[in-house]
RNA sequence: GGAUAGGUGGCAGAGCGGUUGAAUGCGCUAGUCUCGAAAACUAGUAUACGCUUCGGCGUAUCGAGGGUUCGAAUCCCUCCCUGUCCGCCA
């Protein structure tokens, strides 16, 4: 959520920032609403104040009154009914004018809060602009010695890349049939070494954030309540891509869904707190699983690892003071951490600067890391894959955005309260990732060698082979 | 799933429908005392929003929402949440 405050001081900012992110979200009409409330709320203010303090002068007397009604005749009861009707007039003539306003401010405020939620914060100046996400900007890759991603992985390697799909079924490292069978489309179960694999890259990258890096390793819930989704800024904008478990049981708006990611956990759990200053800022990972409809995605990435309804991930965030500098650091070295990991995976990346259209509501800045996957993309002349590079990571920059939809605040030095900063991104998802390391280490017989870094988690195993493989050597 | 007890400030815990934003205790902060600390004593100690001549003033908040009343932490209704016991169980 955007501060109201900023937004009266500078409206102009906000309808750019959304009109940037693609946003329909009408503003000036939020603005109009804001002022109307404003001034109901003022004068239902006064004329409560007013209100309260007749009733302290008046309550004795009419307390006098009653008490003599008991021991009255015929006439006194009358002369005292009209005495007291004459004191409750004023105070009754007010309190039908506070209702009047509370009703007009409670037809207002759904529609001014459901607008304001909806306000994306601004992208930061140094984004670029840009209407879709080809106009993301490659900001620098990286590859392992020996590989050159200007050339073709035939040309770096002398043979032609398997795709993950291929490499999965020779090795039996999942099983689509099977997945598709008991849950539908997009599901898939990993078996044999592709489970391990699956297992170790998750260990490998959570050792590596929380052991070498610091972060504080969590569990998270990851069915959680609506109240978490809407803080974390998921909802409303992204409703239709949460599966909602029904709970008739509650309330509205206590309805339960499954997270998409580690995130609505770890930033749901300080929600409605006042954080410890000294506790800042606080890194946190989890490994979780996710669960995402992909609505609106039918037709896209069908088959295969890359867009599935479940998988695992590590994620990682950063609650930080409130403070820009502080906040673009932190940003960096999350990145740095996926960096080294790539790295030691051996893996090509590239990080791309997203675009304003690319952003999505939440986010003041967002840099993607791609790895490349020899096995997707166009087919060339003889029918082998070009490949293509693919989304394995976000990192997002959030200022105080999603702290103040979670009211998560710490105490400044004076005193006052301060909305945090939030950042997060992941650290490893499996098995989507399984796709480059597959890709990748695939040797010329059709085995996988495995990373050095991996190998401890593997039980020592080097190399991926098919019973094929091993029978003829 | 069955039975029962509750939801008040950072915590514990009072609160005849009328100066109750809320007693008291603990905690916390500052001061006095001390070479220093502890103890003791004194003072202060919620949040949000609005207004402000920057000294304050006003409104809201006692789980949430609605109702009764001139006036609600206190009465009524609905919902939510939590504890305990029994049953079942990865």
């Amino acid at each position: 959520m955007i501060d109201i405050k900023q937004l009266r001081e500078n409206p102009q900012r906000f309808i750019d920032g959304a009109l940037e992110k693609n946003s329909t979200v009408d503003i000036i009409t939020l603005l109009d609403l804001d002022e109307q409330k404003r001034i109901f709320t003022r004068q239902r203010e006064e004329r409560r104040a007013e209100q309260k303090k007749i009733s302290k002068e008046i309550g004795p007397q009419i307390g006098k009154l009653k008490g003599q009604l008991k021991s009255a005749d015929e006439e006194t009861v009358a002369e005292i009914q009209t005495q007291l009707k004459e004191l409750e007039s004023k105070p009754i003539a007010l309190k039908n004018e506070i209702q009047r306003l509370d009703d007009s401010i409670s037809e207002i405020e759904p529609r001014w809060k459901d607008l304001l939620l909806q306000i994306p914060q601004p992208a930061d100046d140094d984004v670029p602009k840009g209407s879709s996400a080809d106009d993301n900007v490659e900001l620098r890759t990286w590859a392992p010695d020996g590989y050159n991603l200007d050339e073709s992985f035939a040309t770096n390697r002398g043979f032609n890349p398997k795709t993950h799909l291929e490499l999965v079924k020779e090795l039996e490292l999942a099983d689509f049939e099977r997945g598709v069978k008991m849950s539908g489309t997009r599901h898939y179960m990993m078996s044999g070494n592709g489970m391990r694999l699956h297992q170790a890259m998750l260990r490998f990258a959570f050792d590596l954030i929380t052991n070498e890096h610091g972060f504080t390793p969590m569990s998270v819930p990851v069915i959680l309540r609506e109240e978490c989704m809407v803080g974390t800024g998921f909802f409303p904008a992204g409703r239709d891509q949460a599966y909602h478990i029904e709970e008739s049981k509650r309330g509205a708006g206590h309805d339960l869904y499954l997270a998409g990611t580690g995130e609505v956990g770890l930033m749901g759990m300080y929600a409605d707190e006042i954080i410890d200053s000294n506790k800042l800022p606080i890194k946190m990972a989890t490994v979780s699983t996710c669960f995402r409809r992909e609505a609106g995605a039918a037709g896209r990435d069908t088959g295969g690892l890359y867009r599935i309804h479940q998988f695992d991930k590590v994620e990682q965030v950063i609650i930080c003071k409130s403070d820009e500098e502080e906040s673009r650091k932190w940003h960096k070295v999350m990145l740095t951490i996926v960096e080294e990991l790539l790295q030691q995976l051996q893996l090509p990346y590239r990080l791309l600067q997203c675009c304003t259209a690319d952003l999505g509501s939440k986010n003041a800045d967002m840099i993607d890391i791609e790895c490349w996957m020899p096995g997707r993309g166009e087919l060339d002349d003889n029918g082998q894959p070009t490949g293509d590079w693919g989304e394995t990571h976000s990192a997002s920059r959030l200022y105080d955005y999603q702290c103040r939809r979670l009211n998560m605040r710490y105490r400044g030095e004076d005193g006052t309260t301060i909305f945090a900063h939030s950042l997060n991104n992941t650290v490893l998802a499996s098995p989507r990732i399984l796709i480059p390391l597959l890709e990748m280490h695939q040797q010329q017989d059709g085995s996988i060698a495995i990373p050095s870094c991996l190998q401890p988690y593997m039980h020592g195993l080097k190399v991926l082979e098919s019973s094929a493989i091993t029978a003829n050597t």
